[in-house]
DNA sequence: GACAATTCAATTGTGCACGATCTAAATCAC
DNA sequence: GTGATTTAGATCGTGCACAATTGAATTGTC
């Protein structure tokens, strides 16, 4: 008998699976966000950071990296980049001195302006593709939430 | 006058943005696929590449990249390291001299098997939580088409 | 055939991402 | 209070991801 030429569909096909189209989304999104961050010298993560202290600063490293679940080893020379940058300011904590306390400097803080016009070059991007309902976002926010929960079982 | 505690919402709350959601459930996917495939011995990124060459190997790496959305700098040591794990071949085309034709070894055939286990063990952790219609690959696969067609046009 | 332009892969440098380990500070037990 | 435990960051090593450059092979043009 000779061998048929029909493949074994033991894997389902890369292009129809969730974790594949999640991973190209976000290399769609980074690729797209590195442009529009360029003149804004600011990486993808590194928008992130400034996103979340100029929602508020005087934060640790801990509830940062806990909010955008990136650990220490990853933060640490990120937000070094940062200062460096004269973003921010690290500066231990005086009751707890294992902490460091994240702040925005002035030109961390007038950095909000220009980066304001990001989400709305990415608005353009993405045109009529998303429904504005929100249901994207609330699916992977459900779909986040439960692989994280598999996750911690095991 | 006091300077008010509102604060100036000129930016969208971090976790209200698609980009973040999108970031963290690839983060969610990457660490719930780093403990299933450990036993496998693969890395996220090599997975893909593997699912890739199980779907039909004797690609060139520039093809391989295209369905994957990578260049040769991020495949070329990726490669590289499954070649020394024994599950591909490298070799340079004969017709022509420039591509490297990739082929999968017995070990890396054999590899598909216990491979397939991996999206069942994924698809237990998503449980209910996606909806089995792909509405969730379908909504994604249009935002990745209109990222990568806005990025292409500036 | 000679030479310019193009194509493919490899290489280099920078920056995320994370596990593992380390150090210092704070907290707990007694 | 002394010692054990826990906690917060920093550091190190490995592995993606990508821009930019390089070098070899091919193709196109004359």
């Amino acid at each position: 008998m000779t061998e048929t030429k029909v493949p074994r569909r033991t894997t389902a096909r890369l292009e129809e699976q969730l974790c594949f189209a999640v991973y190209q989304a976000g290399h769609a999104f980074t690729r797209m966000y590195r442009s529009a961050l360029a003149e804004l010298g600011l990486t993808y993560p590194q928008y992130l950071v400034m996103l979340a202290l100029w929602d508020g600063d005087g934060v640790t490293v801990k509830a940062l990296g806990e909010r955008l679940s990136l650990d220490s080893g990853t933060l640490t020379p990120l937000l070094k980049r940062l200062e460096v940058a004269g973003l921010i300011r690290r500066e231990r904590s005086r009751e707890d001195e294992r902490q460091v306390l994240l702040h925005l400097t002035e030109a961390g803080e007038a950095l909000r302006e220009k980066g304001g016009c990001v989400p709305i070059t990415m608005g353009r991007a993405i045109g009529d593709a998303v429904h504005p309902d929100g249901r994207l976002l609330g699916d992977l926010k459900r779909l986040r939430d439960a692989l994280l929960k598999a996750a911690d079982q095991d």
